[in-house]
DNA sequence: GTTAGCACTCAATTCTACCGAGTGCCAGCG
DNA sequence: CGCTGGCACTCGGTAGAATTGAGTGCTAAC
């Protein structure tokens, strides 16, 4: 595992002055535009200092010997480093999304109905169509969830499913195959001892099963084990990628979209991923900050969803360093809040 | 849509003469292990005929005409079109796995265990890493299961959920907000109502729902017209998609990589590719064959699965025309004939 | 029918020259 | 003292020319 840098986003920026503030914000921007080195003089054309070309390589100097820039070779332009972007971020104005974005950001959840899971996986493709970027949608797992509801349903001789219901919605099955062939009644009356058992328990709760000998207490006993096997903090958890073919536009190189590609199959660790961002207290994560050097070349803006002020997950935007941060960091805050509403609504409206 | 073309194995191949089979082979042989266009020097060296490259020139000229090899200029050599690796395929013996997959395979096989679905996201995963191409796992529908088990739970004021059990082992669940508060009564009642409707009935089947206009009927109604709402054809059916990272390295050109990818995001289409592959009774699909013209560059190996006797899916490989045939379809096929067994003798294990 | 020989083709590679964007430095200026 | 115009220098990228070499098609001879 990789080395974690633990930072917190205004403790990184000791404030540049007013000029070098200019001059670094226009690199970034023309940098994210062009993804070419930028000169001094398109810094001194574009930024609204009234200084020549010459004053600008000066002060990119010192940039550069401040870490917030770098030279990819002599005599090319300057290209920000991750410490730039960083800056760059932590000063950043909050953008508005586009009219058009704004838009189909209405109609997406004008129009959408459905279960949690399939409003999910729905986000994550509206999120990558608005940006042009991969989107990570997390929807929390139940470990706090209490249990509504447990069902035993017989499926063929030895095969039984367990149903349980918890109070997220969340539906989760286990299969219960005992090594004795139970009679309908025994299942039955081993799905009202288990619902006895384990309605408003959390995965977390140790439950005292019954210790008799017989085909119910023995179902009842497999069907509680198999239930408390999963792990309760991941498993639950579920993850929505979409858009992933916009990693091969958005990234040059093919060793580079392979390598981001091999990531996002990795479900856990994209979970864990936009949970360290989360838990740092950030909304970006650039280059090296997040510490998994497969992907040094990504940004990655998260936004939390929340049910009742409660995390109820999040929503994710990856890209490359030189990604539009503004405009992602809207379409990610707006979706969020989106979804915040929407489930927050959902008991209200049909 | 584009043209469909529909052809049988068998009726393709009028058979080469044998020097020119020979020839043909060598040549996708060759340049499925090079990538690069075949010469005549390099065939004659290669096949076992004792003629000179002159010879194998004359042959080749022949074989052009006929449509099974393409020069991509002149002075260059030659490479198969997909008439040729269909000539190829149609006559391929059946391989074998390595004996590192093989034991791959036994492993993964004995100690897979948990619910359906777990299983064919696992084997995606299993199969891609046996031949670094992308895999494609597509788990049927429940369209012709039975219901085992209907359910209602009510979550919160108006919002209840209807949670189905399918006699497949499947398990859905539904949103169900009427307009009114139910008393947990009145959702224990609609409840049973609904387990005396729906068990047995597929998602086809007609139900007739009481018409009264107490609470209780109108959950019910509500329930079942929520449940038979959705498309029992496409919406059941799975697909787990493993290795998408190896679309990178296999291909190349970015704008290709990029168009598969963004085929694979289309789940729906995935699913209908290959069952419409399945329902030509191949196994192969190449180049322009499957019709989708994203995908000239790409083959497609599909092998069904089976439950008792019954198709319940199929797996398949995605990769470029040039792939290694033999060791993916020996692999396609060794796990479907795995998992078939797996299936079948789920009752009987633990 | 097969083959050795040969002229020809053409993508890929290498080399060279050159261009120009951009830099660092410095002397002069307000 | 900070800014600026000027200038020499660097070095990646490009364009063109020359070269290479794998491979072909053709033909005459076996």
């Amino acid at each position: 595992m990789a080395r974690r840098v633990v930072r917190t986003p205004t403790a990184t920026a000791p404030d540049l002055d007013a000029r070098k503030a200019l001059i670094l914000e226009a690199v970034v921007i023309e940098h994210i535009d062009s993804a070419q080195p930028v000169g001094s003089s398109a810094v001194a054309a574009s930024a609204d200092l009234d200084v020549s070309s010459a004053t600008v390589r000066s002060e990119m100097v010192a940039l550069e010997r401040e870490g917030y820039l770098a030279q990819p070779h002599t005599s090319a332009g300057r290209i920000p480093t991750d410490k730039g972007y960083r800056y760059f971020v932590d000063h950043l104005k909050s953008g508005v999304l586009g009219t058009v974005q704004q838009q189909q950001v209405k109609e997406f959840f004008a129009g959408v109905r459905g279960e949690v899971e399939d409003v999910l996986e729905q986000t994550s493709t509206l999120l990558s169509q608005l940006t042009s970027y991969t989107s990570v949608v997390v929807g929390a797992g139940h470990a706090h969830a209490t249990v509504l509801s447990a069902q035993l349903v017989n499926l063929e001789s030895r095969h039984h499913l367990l149903v349980t219901v918890f109070s997220d919605g969340s539906v989760v099955k286990h299969s219960v195959t005992p090594s004795f062939v139970a009679t309908p009644k025994e299942v039955m009356e081993a799905s009202k001892q288990l619902n006895a058992l384990l309605i408003g328990t959390t995965l977390e709760s140790r439950v005292q099963v019954p210790a008799r000998h017989d085909h119910e207490a023995a179902l009842v006993r497999e069907a509680v084990s198999t239930l408390h096997a999963q792990q309760p903090v991941t498993d639950g958890e579920q993850v929505f990628i979409g858009g992933s073919s916009k990693v091969a536009e958005v990234f040059d190189g093919v060793e580079t979209v392979r390598q981001v590609l091999a990531i996002l199959e990795q479900e856990l660790l994209v979970v864990s991923l936009v949970q360290d961002i989360l838990d740092q207290g950030l909304s970006v994560a650039i280059g090296s900050e997040h510490g998994y050097e497969p992907l040094l070349a990504c940004a990655l803006i998260v936004a939390p969803v929340t049910i009742d002020g409660a995390p109820a997950g999040a929503v994710g935007l990856l890209g490359p360093t030189r990604m539009k941060y503004r405009e992602a960091m809207a379409a990610a805050e707006v979706v969020s809040a989106n979804l915040t509403r929407h489930f927050a609504g959902a008991d209200d409206r049909g």
